[in-house]
DNA sequence: CTATGTTACATAACTATGTTATGTTAGATG
DNA sequence: CATCTAACATAACATAGTTATGTAACATAG
C-alpha cells in the first residue's frame, strides 16, 4: 500500500507514538530499537523516518506529550479548591504531582530517560519551565501565610521541587514503609515544623 | 608489545578507568564510544575488552569508583565535629554531599547516566544503600534534639535526601540567584521552622 | 479524464557500534 | 630450555541509526 489520505497519515504517526512510548517506557531509549519500534507499530522503518526525523525526535515527541498530560493535571490540582488552608492547597498539589511521578511512563521516559538522552541541562531547563513557577507560587503563599519562613524564594523552592521529585521515585519504587500519604505526612510536618504539633 | 608485566597491566587499566571517567562525564555513556576509549587510552579495543568484560563493566567500575571518593567525603564530614550543634553537624554534612553532587564527573556519570544505563531500580538501591542510611542517622539525630518533629524516620530521610540531590542539581546549573550558601540557609530555615527566627 | 506532482510509504544500502574470535608475543614457571 | 598463560593486537560479525532510492496512490490542474 501507498499513499492513502492525509487522516490515515496522522493514524499512522499516532500509531508510532503509543507504541514508542509503550517500549520506551519499559525498555528505555537505549534499550529500544528504531526497527522494534517500527515494527510493533506495524509499519517499516522507511515509514517511521518519513514521520520522524530521527529517534531522537521521536524520543522528543513522547517526551513533550508526557510533559503537556502532567501540565494538565497540576493545573487542575492548583485550583485555589473549597475552603482548604494554604497549607493543605499546597498539599494538594504536592499530592498531585507526586502521584503523576509515580506513573511509570512518566517517571521511566521524564525522569529518568530524559536527563540522559537530552543532557541535563537541556532537560532541567525543560523541568524549571514547566514546575518550578507553579512550586515559586506555592512557596510565596506559604510564606505569605506564615506557614514557612520569610526568605528568597528561589531556593527553598528549589529543595520543595527537589523533596516532592524524590517523592514520586521512592513511591514508584513501592518499598516498604513508603506510601503517599506517609510522605504526604513528612512534608507536612516538614513545613510546619514540631512546634505547632505535638 | 605484548605481555609485560603485572604491574603494567594494572597501569593499562586504570588508563583506561581514567580516560573512560573524562569520556563519560563530558559526553555520557551512550555519546562515548569504546574505540573512543580505547583510543584516549593508547590501547586497542581488543585490549580494553581484556580487561573489561563489556562497555557496561567498564562504566559499572567507574561509577563505583566515585561512589568510594563520595563515601570517604561523607565520613570525614559526617564527624561529630567539635562544638557543633546537632542542627550545625546535619548541615556540615549536607553542604559537604552538596559540594560533592556538584563536582562534574559525580553528577554526570553517578546521577544522571547511572539511572538511565542501570535501570532505576538497581540504581537506587545503590543510592539508598551508599546514601540514606547517613541521612536516616542525621535526622534521628535532629528528633532527638527536638530540632524536627518526632515521626517515622524513613519518610521525612528521603524527603531530605531528595531535597539534598536537588541543591545539588541546582548548583552544578551555576544559576544565577542559586549558591551552596543560599541553598544551606534554605535548608537550615526549612528545618528550624518560623517560629525560632524573626 | 488525463497528466503531473506530491505524499506516504517500502526496500535496501551505508556506516559505526559493541562484541567476539583469532592471532601473536613476552614473561612467568617448572 | 620448554611450556603455559597473560596481555595485548587484528579482524570479522551482527545490529544499530540513518539515508538513498524506488513505487504507488491520491490530489490537483488543465
Amino acid at each position: 500500500m501507498a499513499k492513502r489520505n492525509a487522516a490515515d497519515a496522522a493514524q499512522t504517526r499516532v500509531d508510532i507514538l503509543v507504541k514508542a512510548r509503550e517500549l520506551f517506557a519499559v525498555q528505555g531509549y537505549a534499550g529500544t530499537s528504531a526497527r522494534e519500534i517500527s515494527a510493533a507499530a506495524g509499519v517499516t522503518i522507511g515509514a517511521m523516518f518519513h514521520h520522524f526525523d530521527s529517534k531522537l525526535h521521536l524520543f522528543e515527541c513522547v517526551f513533550e506529550e508526557l510533559e503537556l498530560e502532567m501540565d494538565r493535571h497540576a493545573k487542575a490540582a492548583s485550583n485555589p479548591a473549597l475552603g482548604l488552608t494554604v497549607l493543605e492547597t499546597f498539599l494538594a498539589g504536592v499530592k498531585t504531582s507526586l502521584e503523576f511521578s509515580s506513573h511509570s511512563d512518566f517517571h521511566r521516559i521524564v525522569l529518568t530517560e530524559g536527563p540522559a538522552v537530552f543532557g541535563e541541562d537541556k532537560w532541567r531547563e525543560i523541568d524549571a519551565r514547566l514546575g518550578l513557577r507553579t512550586v515559586m507560587s506555592g512557596t510565596r503563599a506559604l510564606m505569605a501565610a506564615g506557614v514557612i519562613a520569610e526568605q528568597p524564594v528561589k531556593p527553598i523552592a528549589i529543595l520543595l521541587m527537589g523533596a516532592m521529585n524524590a517523592a514520586g521515585f521512592a513511591i514508584s519504587r513501592g518499598e516498604a514503609e513508603i506510601d503517599g500519604d506517609a510522605l504526604i505526612d513528612a512534608f507536612r510536618l516538614l513545613l510546619v515544623g514540631p512546634h505547632k504539633n505535638a
